[in-house]
DNA sequence: GAGCCGTGGTT
DNA sequence: TAACCAAGGCT
């Protein structure tokens, strides 16, 4: 197989985004929250919201010691606010069984609540310095063309770990850079859509370029259609959740216009049964 | 392993 | 405009 270790590294240095988590010292619960809010949102939105939230919570325990309502309404429009809801759990699983630290072992990691097979192994790499495969949906794309010479990854599965094992070098401090280059190729250059190939520092020596950019993409299932949703539904309740005033709302005015009064309960009672709303004498609020 | 879970920008 | 997409994880 090529070497693709050595001009990733080089071409990171060069031309990688000065983005925050990746500034000198940023420390691990910073990596930590920037990779729960970097789960299936975009890096643009997720950079201000970053700030405020490390502003207000700058260890585990200063989150932990808030409510989880708290941690929903800082979340904000984020998306997923279950995430909201995993990230202060995971604080308390930190402060409780870590005495606040941010645990560096992967298992440990694998452990707290809402990191899985990714998030544990950025935080490993990112924050710790330690070697691992760190492989997201980016790299698993910059693998699929580069190594395998298809123009889009197969469903994720643990042979991924294994696939980027095979071009990490054996300096962990190489490794973490060939890991984030990795990903920040698949963001910037090696799109999903319209991938930048010319100006691709491993063109060369790519797989996919070489067999002439076959497509490969095995029809996926679409999704379906927001509008009219049940997670329209939650997302609205939710928002009222949020912006209101005094932190609980009548359960007869939450969305009482929406059109299908079924599915407004059913958004109701799933978000209670997320725990991410909780019945309150009549009312509906924010988990306390 | 498939389905589910928000939100807003892009094409 | 409707569809697609964006540093996943859980059930």
């Amino acid at each position: 197989m090529p070497d693709l270790a050595t001009p990733l590294i080089a071409w990171y240095r060069e031309s990688a985004r000065d983005l925050p988590w990746r500034r000198e010292g940023f420390g691990a619960w910073g990596v930590l929250v920037s990779e729960l809010m970097l789960q299936q949102t975009p890096v643009a939105r997720v950079v201000p919201h970053l700030e405020a939230w490390l502003e207000r919570w700058p260890t585990p325990a200063a989150l932990a010691t808030d409510a989880p309502a708290d941690a929903v309404r800082q979340w904000a429009n984020l998306g997923y606010p279950r995430r909201a809801l995993w990230l202060h759990r995971a604080a308390v699983e930190i402060r409780d069984r870590h005495a606040g630290i941010v645990p560096r072992d992967v298992d440990a990691l694998l452990a707290l609540t809402g990191i899985g097979d990714y998030t544990a192994r950025a935080v490993a790499v990112f924050a710790y310095g330690d070697r691992h495969p760190v492989v997201d949906t980016n790299t698993r794309r910059v693998l699929a063309r580069s190594v395998d010479g298809r123009s889009q990854p197969g469903p994720p599965s643990k042979r991924d770990l294994a696939a980027m094992e095979a071009i990490l070098p054996a300096d962990a401090e190489a490794a973490a850079i060939v890991n984030a280059a990795a990903m920040e190729l698949g963001a910037v250059v090696c799109t999903a859509r319209a991938p930048a190939c010319d100006s691709c520092p491993i063109a060369d020596r790519c797989a996919w370029r070489a067999a002439g950019y076959p497509d490969t993409g095995d029809e996926r299932r679409r999704r379906a259609r927001y509008e009219g949703s049940d997670r329209q539904a939650r997302g609205a309740v939710l928002k009222v959740l949020r912006d209101a005033a005094l932190h609980a709302v009548p359960l007869d005015d939450l969305i009482a216009d929406w059109p299908d009064p079924r599915q407004r309960d059913r958004a109701i009672d799933s978000l209670i049964a997320d725990g991410l709303a909780e019945a309150w004498g009549g009312m509906l609020r924010l988990p306390r």
